[in-house]
DNA sequence: TCTTGTCGGATCGTTCAACAATCGTCTACG
DNA sequence: CGTAGACGATTGTTGAACGATCCGACAAGA
């Protein structure tokens, strides 16, 4: 759970950054005295956070852990009262989480958590479908780029985190990796917008796995997929991962879309 | 001008309305007695808005058209004396528009009109790219949807709009035009999500127009391009469509990021 | 002359208090 | 039984205040 937050923020600090400045150019004399340069990495970890940010990461990890159920409205009051900080700050990292998707605001009534109906649903497995599958068609033939190896090295990681949070029947962790799994993929484009569309949908879709019971059964049976889509994509055969993924998105989508209308259905 | 705003705020009302409420079916006797079903339109607009929102819209205007350049800082206590709004409110507003990129934050500096950088560039054509050319093959063959059938008006309302745009050589007009016309395209899919993500991609777009000087010269060879388009959906040639769809992007992409590339340099 | 330390104005981040507007519910009345 | 209206709770918006941070200017030192 800690690290779904860290990797959750450190992606999301990576997409906020704005683009070069225009700096560059002026101080190739110091460049020379010290490898300054090697310092431009380290200076996007170095945006600190305000305290509407902090708090709206707090807020994001409770709805992710389903603390916070879909259609639950959260009080200002409360709310601000139990995290010690000050109403207009509070409102500013509810605008924040607004543009997430995670919740929404009603004039005059507040701000609850999202319920993803079952019409959001089928649109956002046709945006996976679409996004997922073209990231994986824009790898093209190995070799690939280092930014796609390391995309590889991420989704290979999220497999093995999945496969051991099976062992120890930890389906929270299960789900957590299998969404980590399929960011990865995604970043296999390379595309910064691309990431950011799909963590949105991803979130949206953690909350749809909130109010189903039984998490495991909509998680278990992919991991062995996930894992021959993780080896297609290593030896080089997108083709064949993208034909796997396909199959597995309309597998999920069916099962899952089936069950989650029941679900409402039913309250 | 006046066109372009409210034209953008119906496009950003539509799509900021959130998913189906659950409110459908129980009203038909109401229905029966005064035709209240031509009101079911105007629902939609009906959503009123904060006056966070407001300002919003009246920030996303000028920023649209160009009266706050890209790089430009909007310090909140001018802002808020020309608008008569208290600070906290336009900091609300701030956070809105942050959110749909045209703004950044700068903690402790300030909010700033967005300055997309070359490689932001690339990735929007990326998007556009797979998002537009998705969009179209997802139409399949005709008969189309309802839904489809009106995307399709509603491209071939803005190819009209910009062949008149061009006739009064009204080219701020002819850049609203195109925008919209790919809107369109992208509302082919008919996925609410598509659509907001591209609504953002297509804003960010005009942030680059709006550093080039000649508007002229990147949106009028286009206008028989979107006219080809159009007609071939029309008539039902999807395949047709695609095709010209990705030659037009293709084009675009290079002799805009070449264009811009140079205009940054310049400064 | 260049670098570094310090200062002060301007602006932002955050909090607090207050009032207006709106919503939901409960009640009393026809 | 249904409805209008009053009431309490919550949100929307404003205004002021204070500390923190940024940025340019200016002075001291090498």
């Amino acid at each position: 759970m800690a690290d779904a937050t860290d990797a959750a923020n450190a992606v999301h600090g990576a997409n906020a950054v704005k683009g070069a400045d225009g700096t560059n150019g002026a101080d190739e004399r110091l460049a020379a005295m010290a490898d300054v340069s090697s310092l431009e990495t380290d200076r996007l970890l170095l945006g600190r956070t305000s305290t509407a940010e902090r708090v709206a990461d707090v807020l994001r990890d409770r709805v992710a852990e389903g603390f916070f159920p879909p259609g639950t409205r959260l009080s200002e009051d409360s709310i601000k009262g139990a995290l010690g900080i000050s109403r207009n700050t509070l409102r500013e990292a509810f605008r924040l989480l607004t543009r997430e998707r995670l919740l929404v605001h009603e004039l005059n009534r507040g701000v609850f958590v999202r319920v993803v109906t079952v019409e959001d649903l089928g649109d956002i497995y046709r945006v996976r479908e679409l996004v997922e599958g073209a990231a994986v068609r824009s790898l093209g033939e190995p070799p690939y780029g280092a930014e796609a190896d390391e995309a590889i090295r991420a989704i290979e990681a999220a497999v093995v985190a999945g496969e051991e949070a099976a062992q120890g029947r930890a389906w929270q962790n299960l789900a957590t990796a299998n969404i980590r799994f399929h960011q990865g993929i995604v970043a296999l484009a390379g595309s910064p917008r691309m990431n950011d569309l799909m963590r949105g949908v991803l979130a949206e879709l953690r909350l749809v796995f909130h109010v189903m019971a039984d998490p495991r059964r909509f998680h278990a049976p992919y991991l062995t997929r996930n894992r021959q889509i993780v080896e297609a994509l290593q030896a080089g055969h997108g083709a064949a991962a993208e034909s796997l993924l396909a199959d597995y998105l309309a597998d999920s989508r069916s099962q899952l879309s089936g069950a989650y209308a029941q679900q409402m259905a039913d309250g």
